[in-house]
RNA sequence: GGCCAGGUAGCUCAGUCGGUAGAGCAGCGGACUGAAAAUCCGCGUGUCGACGGUUCGAUUCCGCCCCUGGCCA
């Protein structure tokens, strides 16, 4: 019997972490984080994290669980978020899978195969990749477009190891589901989410984003690649940097986060499975017409 | 008040030696199988500030007006 679990996603800044709280205590869930961030240790602020005082409510797992310097991946997270699963459900209970990565909770039901560990490669010129790709593995080529750095060197690399990249991808994608899931996700219209996104970005700054960053930064030097990759934090160090003042830092921050935020909502939509619910409550609704009606 | 520089896409700007215009960013859509908060792809009609004039034809040249910034009074 695979272990039956409920995924609880949407974009960011969509309500995930308080619907998932009361959730959890209605029915005596678990949380297991699918945040691609909040595994980190210290990165609090910038990856709205669940505050100590939530985390006490109900269990948590799979936050804080990596110092800043240390690399996770899709095949790693897929891993122990399989064993914690494991867990609560041998314990009786039902675990709830919270989180906005996209690319995570794909590895969550299909993990990646263990074998297709390999080193990460450098190209130069990503044109003759392209081509050599095209060469050895035309059914991968056509599926990587020449621009694409990231991708082009994955599958060179896996080459490099004697491996068909397109040949791995379809030996994943047809390996049976290891948990059976059930998906939610958060809707709410586009405006309300970049009206929500930027409040809280600017409340990461007021809350002490830029001191966090530094001292993330001064402890663990090596988290600076990861940081610079961070929405929020990559921003910040801009501004540490004197790259950018801190009013342009922010709005840049927030365009990140709704330039993200609809990347995740392009991945949730081709997602035919989720039964999707609105994000605002039947309150948020009359606080709505309230301000309306006194308007009008 | 005078002189100068500008007023072109939501923003920053390019351009048209006269044939009604195009980049970046934003925005929208999409992809994604060991970096994923990453990476990549696609989508550009807007009274070219207003009004007149010249012209077959003006956003482009001329006149006048309005607005913005700078300098001089």
């Amino acid at each position: 019997m695979i272990p039956k679990i409920v995924i609880l996603t949407g974009p960011t800044a969509s309500g995930k972490t308080s619907l998932a709280l009361q959730l959890a205590q209605d029915f005596a869930l678990e949380i297991v984080n699918a945040d691609s961030l909040q595994v980190y240790r210290y990165l609090n602020i910038g990856t709205a994290k669940p505050t100590p005082e939530e985390q006490k409510q109900v269990p948590h797992h799979l936050i804080d669980v990596l110092d800043p310097d240390e690399e996770a991946n899709a095949y790693w997270y897929s891993g122990v978020a399989l064993e914690k699963i494991q867990d609560i459900v041998a314990r009786g209970k039902t675990p709830l899978v919270v989180g906005g990565s996209p690319f995570y909770l794909q590895a969550l039901e299909r993990p990646p195969q263990e074998e297709s560990q390999v080193p990460r490669i450098t190209i130069e010129n990503l044109e003759e990749a392209h081509s050599e790709l095209a060469q050895k593995d035309p059914e991968a080529a056509k599926k990587i477009h020449p621009n694409d750095r990231y991708r082009l060197e994955r599958a060179l690399a896996l080459l490099a190891k004697d491996m068909q990249p397109s040949q791995e991808w379809k030996k994943a994608a047809h390996q049976p589901p290891v948990v059976q899931a059930h998906w939610l996700a958060l809707d709410i219209p586009r405006p309300k989410l970049y009206d929500r996104i930027h409040l809280r970005m600017e409340q990461m700054f007021d809350n002490g984003l830029i001191e966090e960053a530094q001292s993330v930064l001064e402890r663990f030097p090596a988290s600076k690649p990861r940081l610079q990759k961070t929405i929020g934090y990559k921003e910040v160090l801009s501004f540490l940097e004197g790259d950018l003042p801190k009013e342009a830092a922010l709005e840049k921050a927030q365009q990140a986060t709704r330039n993200y935020a609809k990347r995740q909502m392009t991945w949730f939509r081709a997602e035919s499975r989720v039964q999707w619910l609105e994000s605002l409550t039947a309150l948020d609704r009359a606080r709505e017409i309230m301000e309306e009606v006194k308007e009008a």
